[in-house]
DNA sequence: AATTAATTGTGATATTTTTCCCTATTATAC
DNA sequence: GTATAATAGGGAAAAATATCACAATTAATT
């Protein structure tokens, strides 16, 4: 009956749970020991039982009339959807986004840990960015294989984006986070995330 | 009967759609003169009768046993979602990330125009990234209402997100894409987007 | 010319997600 | 102490979304 294999919890879950926690970042920041359904529902303009239905399912119990101790929601966030547990991952081109995230230490905060960058431009190899080595994109095999990681951040230009996949296919990567303005086509077993930025524009700007 | 006000597509819709879109630009590049549905929904990994669905409500027709003519369906596309139409936005916070956003000229294939950029930084400011100007972010009020620009692009520190968010607000800002790692608090005719990228990240790489 | 197989279009069904609504609880005000 | 109002929790209903199933069409094959 438990499949160990589904996933607990929804895309959309998993969406709203980090927007939770953006806003419980800013109550430690500002050190408000208790938040409630109705003010996390009122920034995120959604409804306060679709909040306490998403917090129940991390089995996080509340009080009434009071909310829910924010630093331990937090922290049950956190664990609930593995901070903790880092997952390291290699950025795939070293252009203006690939170096802009790998810039953005916020990625640790939540279990992503950059560790290095990967181009075929000899202007940007043995450079460093945010401490981060830029390697030949020859020498990703090899390296994927020593450190175990399965995780690709993909920012390559366009035209590179399939015969980037294709490699990085090649070379047992698993998940592929393609910032490219492209479908991948892929084996079955490996995860692509197409984070269609135009998409999400347009979905909040499209007629309203 | 027909609410004019009223969205025609669903967000889940519009998103699949900009996918169909980086599918059918990759055909045209390739001289692919006709598209199937079971074709798009193996590249994503859906169901070809989602396709099908998404694509009769632009009211396209498609050949039986042949498909869809793949240039017409992608200028279909553009034409629906007003890719044609192009809106001006500003990006506020020159950073690395703003930066990046600002050579990223995918954005106007798709009806995004980045006008200029705004910081508060003397360093910054006066300079150009991509031949757009970076002004000081005191400006912005007067060259939003000039240039009638509603939408703002934010890619500030967190610290300054909900500060930056309320100047947006005054200076008549309608539309904030909201690339900080923060839930803004603004009033409700304000349309927010919460570029939530850590969230996309969990969500393709939790329990998969 | 007949057959086969691939495809669209769509109504029906199933599933998922969200919203509604009510009860129990409890801090606060009176 | 009692009343009031805000909140959590959760079952039920509603709405949205996705999938299934199949008839109709038609290009390709025989």
């Amino acid at each position: 009956m438990n499949n160990p294999n589904k996933k607990k919890f929804s895309d959309k879950v998993i969406n709203r749970l980090t927007l939770y926690h953006c806003i419980l970042t800013d109550y430690m920041l500002r050190n408000i020991e208790f938040i409630s359904s109705p003010q996390i529902a009122a920034l995120l303009k959604i409804d306060d039982s679709q909040v306490r239905k998403d917090i129940s399912l991390l089995n996080n119990v509340g009080k009434c009339r009071v909310g829910y101790i924010a630093r331990d929601l937090k922290e049950n966030i956190e664990k609930t959807l593995g901070f903790e547990k880092p997952k390291d991952a290699f950025i795939i081109g070293a252009g203006n986004l690939g170096s802009a995230l790998a810039k953005y230490d916020n990625f640790a905060n939540y279990g992503l840990n950059v560790l290095a960058l990967f181009d075929n431009s000899s202007l940007k190899v043995d450079t460093k960015i945010n401490d981060k080595q830029v390697f030949h994109i020859s020498k990703l095999p090899d390296l994927a294989e020593k450190l175990s990681v399965e995780i690709a951040i993909m920012t390559v230009p366009r035209e590179f984006a399939q015969i980037t996949a294709d490699f990085l296919v090649k070379s047992n990567i698993k998940y592929i986070w393609n910032f490219t303005p492209t479908v991948l086509f892929v084996p079955n077993n490996i995860q692509v995330w197409n984070e269609n930025l135009m998409g999400n524009f347009l979905q909040f700007t499209y007629q309203k």
